[in-house]
DNA sequence: ATAATATTTGACTGATCGGTAAAATAGGTT
DNA sequence: AACCTATTTTACCGATCAGTCAAATATTAT
C-alpha cells in the first residue's frame, strides 16, 4: 500500500548543504532549495517540518559522508604521525574539491554555521557542539597514541591540545573561505599543526 | 543655517555593531537597528544609502576603535614577546566585557561577518580582507623584531606566521563563539601562540 | 476494480524584508 | 520676522520570507 519511497528527501539534504555551505543558513531560502532541487516547496514540508531540521539533517549527512574518511585517516593501523601528514594533505584535497564542485572555497560548514547559527537557534548549535566533539575524539585518540609511543610527554593535556589543533585547522580553513583562496592552507596547515604539537621534525619524512 | 549634526548616525553605528556581532548581519534587519536605537527608517536611510554600508561603517568603527590597543599592545617600547604576553591577555578580556555587555560570547567580528558574507557580498568581503590585512601588521613587525633580537631564526616566514598566529588566534575565538564559552581561550590561546612561535618557554616568567 | 497510503502539486497566507519619497519639523542665519 | 537646510517623521512599496493546506496523483496491496 502507498508510495514507494523516492529520492526527493535526499535531493533536498544534498541541495541544502550545498547552498548552506556555500552561501549561509539565512542567505539560503526554502524556496531557493526547492528551485534548485526541482521540488515543490509542498513537498519540502512534506519531508521536513521547518528549514531548520532540514539543515540539522544536512549537518547530520555531513557528518556520515566525513566519517569513513576520518575512520581511515586516522586509522590505529597508521603510526599517529602518519594520520596526521594524511589529515593535512587530504583536507586540503577536500577543499580543492569542494571549491571547484561549488565554485568557491566553503571552508568547513561546522565553523561556518556555527559562527552563524549560535546566537540565533539552539538547536543548530547544538547539533554542531555534538558533531564538532565527534572530530575532537579522533584527535584525542591520535594524541594519546602519541604519549603511548613517547612522542608527546606524559604531560600533555589531551583535550586542550585536541582543542588546539581544532582550533587552528577551523581557523586557517575559515581564512580560506573568507579570502576564497586556499594557499594559506597548503602552505600553513601542516606547519601549524605540527608546531602546536612540539614535534620535532624529523620523523617519516626523510627530506625537509 | 540648517540644523545641527545629532548623535542619530553613531547611535545607528553603535546599534549595527551590536546586533550584527551577536546575531548576525542577515539576521539583523534594518528595523530590527532602527527599533534598538530608536531611530525611524526613514532617518536610517538619510544616513546610509543600504543596509550594507551601514555594516562597513560599522566594522570601520571597531577597527578606529582597536587601534589604539592593537598600537598599546604591539608598542615598540615593549619587548616582542610581552607584546604577547599582553595581546593574549587582553584579547581574553575584551572577550569578557564584550560577553558581558552584549550578554554572550560574541566572537570576532571579521571572523563571523567575514565568514558569513563572503559568498554573498563583495564590499564587505573586501572590507574584511583589508581590515584583516591591518592586524596582520602588527603580528609582521613584531615578529621582524623578534628575528632582529634573535628571538626567532633569520629563516622566519614573516608572512607566514604572521598568518599562522591569526588563523589560530581566529580560530579558538570562534570556537568560543559557537560555544558560548571563553573558557578554551583562557585556557589554550597563549601556550597555542607559542607553539606556533616554537619559542621556548622561560623567557619573562619567572616560573610555570 | 477498489481501497489504502505516500507523495506531489499549486494556490495561498500573514509577516517581514530592504528601500523610497514627500511632507513635516527643528535649529540656525540673516 | 523670514528663510535656509539638515534632520525627522509618516506612510508606503513590491518582493520575498517561512510555512499551510486541501486537492490531485501515483503506486501498492487486496
Amino acid at each position: 500500500m502507498g508510495r514507494l519511497p523516492t529520492d526527493t528527501k535526499q535531493k533536498l539534504i544534498d541541495t541544502a548543504s550545498e547552498l548552506i555551505w556555500k552561501y549561509s543558513f539565512s542567505a539560503t531560502s526554502v524556496d531557493d532549495i526547492c528551485n534548485t532541487a526541482g521540488v515543490k516547496k509542498g513537498s519540502f514540508y512534506h519531508y521536513f517540518p521547518s528549514k531548520v531540521d532540514l539543515a540539522l539533517a544536512s549537518l547530520e549527512e555531513h557528518f556520515h559522508t566525513m566519517q569513513p574518511f576520518m575512520d581511515d585517516v586516522f586509522s590505529a593501523s597508521r603510526p599517529p604521525l602518519e594520520r596526521y601528514e594524511i589529515y593535512v594533505q587530504e583536507i586540503y584535497n577536500k577543499q580543492v574539491e569542494i571549491a571547484e564542485k561549488y565554485g568557491r572555497v566553503c571552508g568547513c560548514p561546522y565553523a561556518s554555521i556555527g559562527s552563524e547559527m549560535s546566537g540565533q537557534d539552539k538547536q543548530i548549535s547544538k547539533k554542531i557542539d555534538e558533531l564538532q566533539l565527534k572530530f575532537q575524539r579522533y584527535h584525542e585518540t591520535a594524541l594519546r597514541d602519541m604519549v603511548a609511543e613517547n612522542i608527546l610527554p606524559e604531560s600533555t593535556h589531551i583535550a586542550a591540545m585536541a582543542c588546539k589543533l581544532q582550533a587552528y585547522t577551523m581557523g586557517l580553513i575559515m581564512m580560506a573561505r573568507i579570502q576564497n583562496d586556499l594557499s594559506f592552507v597548503k602552505r600553513d596547515l601542516k606547519d601549524g599543526l605540527f608546531s602546536i604539537l612540539n614535534i620535532k621534525e624529523k620523523s617519516l619524512e626523510t627530506q625537509k
